[in-house]
DNA sequence: TGACAACTACGAAACTTATCGTATATAATA
DNA sequence: TATTATATACGATAAGTTTCGTAGTTGTCA
């Protein structure tokens, strides 16, 4: 009965939620043989998951072929800026530095990373991101 | 039984911790007493959860008094390292470039900690974070 | 048409998380 | 010493997550 759509997708469902992001609209078959690769699983696990998605209003399906096709009700971009704002108040006390700071801890970034990054933060300060 | 330690906190174990952090050692009382301003929960709320954090390695705690005083295995940034590492793998396909925009997209920075993240990319690219 | 393949629906099990109530032990104090 | 306050221990529950098996439905094709 759709709860918030607000909520965090979990583990399972964002690698789903990823898998479709990539590929468009697809069947059940189509992510569980993606997923498959790396994880082993049988297909009813992704479609009940899928099923369990669409109920909460993280996808959305069209009935009317026989197998169903299901789409991200929300962007990859607006699900990744829930996921790290969440995670921006919950373990840095809102410091986007800390963050930062503790990512490039985590993986060292590329030269032409770094220069990516400079470059969000002069296109933030003139004028800010929309 | 300690499990992994290396999983992630979860939500309530991450207020927790964070408690210690600032605090340092502490009672489950004043952990209780700090928790429930924000969000009122029974005593043995925090008790349960802090005995699961013990045995999960998340937490250590002293028994030598009536009142166990507990403290964090982890450093704050330790687990906020591994945190962050987590999602930038789990939803941003490992890029610190993408997940810098989306943090700034979700939460507005002042000029200071623009400045700030400067700073830190300048500290990286003259030698690395150790 | 009949058999088979590919779907969905559904129920249930095994875990985990979060929460609370009750029992019991210990310290302080009247 | 008897009472009260404060701890921990422990069990139970409800909800959510993940996984799988089985049943039933629908389309395909020999």
């Amino acid at each position: 009965m759709t709860k918030q759509a607000t909520q965090r997708p979990t583990d399972a469902e964002l690698a789903i939620l990823r898998v479709l992001w990539e590929r468009g609209p697809s069947t059940v078959r189509q992510v569980h043989e993606i997923l498959s690769e790396i994880r082993p699983t049988v297909y009813t696990t992704i479609l009940k998951l899928m099923q369990i998605m669409d109920d909460k209003g993280l996808v959305r399906r069209d009935k009317s072929q026989r197998a169903h096709v299901y789409q991200p009700v929300f962007t990859e971009a607006e699900t990744q800026k829930r996921l790290v704002g969440d995670l921006l108040e919950r373990a840095f006390s809102g410091s986007t530095a800390s963050l930062l700071m503790q990512a490039l801890s985590a993986k060292e970034a590329s030269a032409e990373e770094l220069a990516q990054i400079r470059q969000i933060l002069d296109e933030v300060e003139r004028g800010g991101i929309q």
